[in-house]
DNA sequence: CATGTCGGCATCGTATACGATTCCGAATCT
DNA sequence: AGATTCGGAATCGTATACGATGCCGACATG
């Protein structure tokens, strides 16, 4: 998932060797919990809960949720509680929508750095997506979507761009774990419309008109699909 | 500054009558003294310090700090302690060039719906700007160079794409005080190039090209002023 | 004088404690 | 029965306390 573009200062990880912080650890923990969809959108995190089951107290607890309050994965409600954030339908679009235009951005910045095996690996992604839609794998098969995507945006340099590009999968991945994330309609054309981008990276097109390209192919897939409907506990 | 469009859910302020948290009001404290430059970068920020200013434990101090080193104004280190991000060459490049893409993608997504008054309100301001170049008066110019860009951003009605933009004026602010962010030769070229965006708009044009006339504006910016050299107390 | 070691101080990191607030169900009233 | 009030449990918000860590200057040593 980390590419090769530069991060941000602030969200650098701390140097290797040295012991994660409590905070952090906590951090990472819901974190993950949140993107892999083990805490569904409106999963009521309990300071207190989550301190016990990380064997430390509420503090870092609280650190750890401020932050991902921050990044809009959590709400937290003054004496009412941390909840994962839902993500109704006009968050959806939008974030699509301006993911398409800083992925379009990415991309036609990282055009002229491609090199032949990130074009290649690119390729292979794309091939085992064809091979997911084959099983019928939509699990799989969202999963890779994410991966090609990020292995073409993961070139460009720009690393706040990169921060904004991972802030919104962060988001998106919130539904991504349903199935409705999956238009099986959409499906084929996707998979060649990525072929094609590949296309013109490799015959060096101009980046504006790989940027259109990039940002039409995101806003082809449908809005239609937020449906989730589960209770939440 | 707090625009039309709807803000992210994480981030909206929570209702009016309560009382916000401490934590709530440290958060705001360190945010506006970083933004307006009371704390410039490479301020050190001591918990303890803080909270005797503020009358309050460094609990929530540190949650404060937490959410603004989420928001990238702040760096902190394990046992080091918080500082106020230091913003290089590379990350103020970085930042000003996403700028021109979301700022490109917003003011066309919002081309069809500017009404006369926002149109009129941004002219007003952009002859503000005039005048603040006959006077001289740099700090008032950077200021309303902003103004400026946030009266046409701020009618996108997407909020996800709004956050993006405060998070990057965030983080130009913190050299906006710098009297080098102020560049003279630019001062006339970028006015002239405000009426034209402003023409575009009001005639109608082509989003895309609006886009295109926007991002040009905003890279055409040089970026070689970034100068600051003060000792960090 | 340059360098290395030690000790104390400043500061961070987190546990614990406790008041404040909200939620929820039971008892009461109409 | 339905609405209302009340009380306790759950949970949040923050202060305080204290060990852990890093910084820096004093001192010793070559």
């Amino acid at each position: 998932m980390s590419g090769r573009r530069q991060r941000t200062a602030a969200v650098a990880e701390s140097g290797g060797t040295i012991a994660p912080s409590k905070s952090q650890r906590a951090y990472r923990l819901l974190h993950d919990r949140i993107v892999d969809g083990t805490y569904s959108p409106g999963f009521r995190l309990v300071l207190d809960a989550i301190g016990r089951e990380l064997d430390m107290s509420v503090v870092p607890v609280r650190e750890a949720i401020r932050r991902l309050e921050a990044e809009g994965l959590v709400t937290f409600e003054r004496n009412i509680g941390a909840r994962v954030a839902e993500i109704d339908e006009l968050e959806y679009h939008d974030t699509m929508e301006t993911l398409s235009y800083v992925e379009g951005a990415a991309i036609s910045l990282a055009a002229g750095l491609y090199s032949a095996s990130d074009v290649a690996a690119a390729r292979a992604i794309n091939d085992e997506m064809r091979q997911s839609l084959a099983d019928f794998d939509p699990v799989r098969f969202t999963a890779l979507n994410e991966a090609f995507h990020r292995q073409l945006t993961d070139v460009c340099p720009n690393g706040v761009l990169g921060d904004v590009i991972d802030t919104c999968w962060k988001r998106l991945a919130r539904l991504r774990q349903s199935t409705f994330s999956f238009v099986p309609s959409r499906a084929v054309p996707s998979v060649d419309e990525h072929d094609g981008i590949l296309a013109l990276i490799e015959e060096g097109a101009d980046p504006r008109r790989i940027e259109l390209a990039v940002r039409a192919h995101r806003l082809a897939t449908p809005d239609a699909y937020l449906h989730r409907a589960q209770p939440k506990p």
